[in-house]
Formats: C-alpha cells, structure tokens, sequence
DNA sequence: AATGATTGGATAGTGAAAATATCCAAGGAG
DNA sequence: CTCCTTGGATATTTTCACTATCCAATCATT
C-alpha cells in the first residue's frame, strides 16, 4: 500500500503522515524505489492509534511517540502503564518552594499513603492531584480529605474493574490495547458521563420543569 | 492597589495582567490619573479565578472569558453550568456526514435517552462521549453500552453529591465557586485519583513484589 | 523644582506546537 | 515520450499565550 492510500484509509493527509514519520511515530515504509515505499497494515494500525491518542486522549505528538516507542520496545504491562500516565502528565518543571504547592503535594502523598496504594512516588498523577489542591487551597476553598470519599470509592472500583478486564492469556498485542483503551479513553468516557450526569442533577434541582 | 501589587499577589506578572484585561478576561481599574489606575481584592479574586481555570482546569483564554462573562451577567445557577460545560468543550466544527461519528453519536444519545437524563442535546459532554466511542470503533474496540454500567453508576453518584453541595441559601458568589468547583476542579480530581487508583492496580496485579 | 523610576496603555515580537506547502528528482502509466 | 504522482527534504503558516518595547504622564525623592 502507497501512501496516498494510507492516507485515504487513516483519514489523515500524506503531509501529515510524512510529518508523522519524521516525528518518530510511525516507522518508514519499506522503500522499493527512489520513489516508493510500501507500508502495511501494520502502518495502518499504528495510525489509527496514533490518531485516537491525538484526538481523544489529546496527547501532543511528544508524548504519543513516547507511547509507541514503548510499544515497539515491548515493555512489561505494568512499564507501558506507568509510560503512558507518564505521557499524560502534567510535567511540572521542578520549581522553587512554593509553600503552597508543597503543602498540597503533601497533603496528596498523605492521601496515598493512607489509601495504601502501591503508586510510584514521580507519578504524574500525584502532581495533578497536589495542583488542583493547591488551586483550591489559593481559592479559598482547601480541600477536607475526608470529603473526597466518594471520589476514592468510584476511582477504586473503576480501576478494578478495568484491571480485571486485562487477562493475562490474551495476546499480547490486544492486551496492550486493552490496557490503552482502559486507562485513555476509559478516563475520557467518565469524565463526559460525568459531565453529563452533572447537567442532569442540575437541571433536576435548578429547573424543575416538567 | 496598583497593578504591580495586584501581580505579586496574584503570582502573575504585570504583562499578563496586562493582556488579561485587554482580552476581556478581568475589568480594568478604576482610572485615577493618565498613568495610575485603582484595583481591588475583586480584581485579585478575579485573577485567582483565572488562574485557577487557565492552570489546573487547562482552559483556553477565550473560554475563560466565557465564564467571567457569564459570570458578571449573573446568569441563573443553572445556564451558567451550562456556560462552563460549554467552554470546557469540545467544539466539533460542523463536519460532513462521515457514518463513523454519526453512529457513535447516536449511541450516545440513545444512553443518555435510556438513562432518562435531562441534557440540552448541545452538550458538548456528547459530542466527547461520541467522539471516544467512534474512536474505539475505529480501534477495533466498539464499546458495550452494558459495559458501561459502572462508569454511569460512578458518574451519577458523584454528579448527585456534587449537586448537593451547592445549597440554595448561600451568597450567589458562593454558590458560583462551588459550583465551578464542582465541575472544574472535582473532575481533575476525579481523573487524578483514577489515574492512581489505576497504578495501584496495576502493580497488585503485575508485580506481586512485596 | 529637578530628576529618575514607575505606570497605563498601545503595539509589536517571541516561542512552541502541529501542521501544511513547496520543491525536486525519480518512477510509473498510458 | 510525455505527463502525473511519489518520497523525501526543506520552508512557511497558523494559532495560542504570552513578553518586550515604547511613550508620554506622573509619582517619589531629593
């Protein structure tokens, strides 16, 4: 297959794809000739991949070659689960003490502590968690840990159930992808429902009609 | 307070503020002479908003200005989560008829329909519901609406606590921030906790080390 | 009152990210 | 043989969010 029906097939430009394969996302084509290369359904795949990590998970381009760049390296589970957190970031530039951050980020590492979960101490997440403290704490409304129950409980059950949904005798290939789908677009699907639900109770509450 | 008070306190610096008010986003001070103009705590709250929407919530400057605006207007309780799940996006620009996003669309709108949820169909919390099911799809992955179950159940839960917290008799200010806070900041959490909730496991499953 | 720093407001410039456009020589198709 | 397409390299564009500069007016300090 050319690259114009790559291009036709992934719903991407050949510009696009070229700047792609310059970016290190996708490998080469096999070259046949000064002008033409061969790609696969391979490349196919791997664009579709690439475009649903762009477009859904909003990932920038660095950050999804890091993701395929595990991949190809055929990095443990658990590895490719912390690369792709690791992708999603935030990626705080190691800043000066700010007596507020630093506050927020300890009142998170006590959060995980307490919960006894087993989660490295550079995880991006533990910087997301600590920021929107911190922004809370600046807005005048701190956090109360003990009101984040119900966010824990949902966090934990859904993280459970979407572990279970790996088996370990599938093909390594599907189990990637399972382990993808669950933690980038499992996270996009609550996070609308969310959203949704959250419209419904206002609408509820707020504008009792009908 | 002049603007360069109004910058140490805020964390921002004197050009950002600058480019804030030139871009609608804060009102400009009280002008007191050709070069001196008044702020106040209102203006330092304000920017404190902002910052807080623009770093944790990741928002756009233009959809920040959204959510001032609506803010000053005094809109009902109720338009205004409207305003903000709005700005929060996304904004599909209207696009031809590609059969992928017009069947993951109407799934969409059919689970919503089926869970009997009160959701302006502009949602844009839809739009991002269809947009990662037509993602999966093209994945190879099209989503059981059954599957879903647990997210629903996590998403109403939460949705319902969160509208609980906004009480009716507090000062409108008041309610505004919880609100906002409820759909801003409860998310980031939601989708930080998850994130760790997620590694913890992950590692229990993968790497019984310990 | 002189003088140097600061301010408000306007305008122009920067830097990163992600494409998008152009160019060129070489192949292939009719 | 001629024209069209392609692969690959290089240059340009667009958007976003700031930053930097400029200028005259004004404040603070001598």
């Amino acid at each position: 297959m050319k690259i114009s029906e790559l291009a036709e097939r992934s719903g991407l430009t050949v510009q696009t794809i070229k700047f792609y394969i310059r970016s290190g996302l996708l490998p080469r084509g096999t070259v046949t000739a000064a002008t033409r290369a061969e790609y696969d359904g391979r490349h196919l795949e791997r664009l579709r991949l690439i475009r649903a990590l762009r477009e859904v998970g909003d990932l920038p381009v660095a950050a999804v070659q890091k993701i395929v760049q595990a991949l190809d390296e055929e990095a443990p589970l658990h590895d490719l689960l912390g690369t792709v957190q690791y992708a999603l970031g935030p990626h705080p530039e190691p800043t000066e003490e700010d007596p507020d951050r630093q506050a927020a980020r300890a009142a998170a590492d006590a959060l995980v502590t307490e919960l006894g979960w087993r989660v490295s101490s550079r995880a991006p997440a533990r910087d997301l968690l600590a920021e929107t403290f911190a922004a809370l704490a600046r807005l005048g409304r701190p956090v109360d840990p003990a009101a984040l129950a119900p966010y824990v409980e949902a966090a934990r059950n859904l993280a459970e159930h979407e572990a279970g949904q790996v088996s370990a005798d599938e093909p390594r290939d599907q189990a990637v992808l399972t382990m993808l789908v669950g933690t980038v677009f499992h996270e996009r699907i609550l996070t609308a429902l969310h959203r949704l639900a959250q419209e419904d109770a206002s609408a509820r509450r707020f504008a009792p009609r009908s």
